[in-house]
DNA sequence: TATTGTTATACTCTATAACTATA
DNA sequence: TATAGTTATAGAGTATAACAATA
């Protein structure tokens, strides 16, 4: 073994006695960093979100429709980066749950709106609670500041 | 031969005279924009990184094997959550392309160690500098200071 | 002619079980 | 019996072309 004695308090990554490895120049990129956040916290949205059978893009997906109402699928397919051909299946799929309505578009007969079921709004409004514990669950060791800060950063680069 | 240009489509500007959507509850989720502004970063990285051929993994890969020479295939699959499986056909990739080198283990016939090529070793070195440039530019909205703020917060969350 | 949503299809990514050769 | 790496395979996730109905 060589030289990296560092010792830090190692988490999760490594296994047994193994050494931590070096994660050299990757520490340094915000990409890298915000998918190793992104992965952690996600683990966590699986384990939380298995009793609503909800997948991360079936919360976004009813989320935006709740408060989006009458939004039309291609809007909708944009927003979470999903093409319109994979639409179709997700959207049959919360249909046949009976969370959402696909109804045809009265001022366009070409397209369609949605809009959440009653039984649609009331998973989603558990679904965010259950979203917001899980969250500060995975980030507790941020302080309100410092979370609020993060969100603020974040926004900066994409919004 | 087949360069296929993928063009990436730019987000950021909402198509045509589409009105923005609400993005309601999501926007206080760490994990949502963490994914945002990664998506954000990557689509440049992909651009950047289109000259060496690197994907994400790829690059990944390399500079870990690079920071952490002789590290074996086992160590290396855990680190950047690969399957062992699916590792194979990774390395079989970068070492056909002579930047890579798989050795018996001398202390375990069962095992290897990864070790760069002069090639690899000179490719890394390119391609990490063409991601901080990337990185800079995809980020150049924020300060130093935030942006090592940014750092920082991203990995208290999964350090 | 252009657009919405759908069908069909293919390509990538990821996950799992079973195999081999070592230990 | 357990482990490292491989093989085979199946399932997600994602991308594109072509089509029908409508604009």
């Amino acid at each position: 073994m060589s030289t990296q004695t560092t010792r830090k308090r190692v988490r999760r990554v490594s296994a047994q006695d193994e050494p931590p490895l070096d994660q050299g120049a990757l520490l340094d990129l915000i990409g890298y960093n915000c998918r190793r956040a992104y992965l952690d916290i996600m683990a966590l949205f699986s384990l939380r979100m298995e009793k609503y059978a909800l997948r991360p893009v079936d919360y976004t997906t009813i989320t935006l429709v709740n408060t989006n109402p009458n939004i039309t699928p291609k809007r909708l397919a944009r927003a979470i980066n999903v093409s319109p051909p994979n639409l179709g299946p997700l959207l049959e799929r919360l249909e046949t749950r009976g969370l959402l309505e696909r109804r045809p578009n009265p001022s366009d007969k070409r397209s369609q709106v949605l809009a959440l079921t009653p039984e649609g709004r009331a998973l989603c409004s558990k679904a965010d609670k259950t979203a917001n514990q899980l969250e500060n669950e995975a980030t507790a060791m941020l302080t309100g500041n410092e979370r609020r800060e993060l969100l603020r950063l974040l926004q900066k680069i994409y919004l």
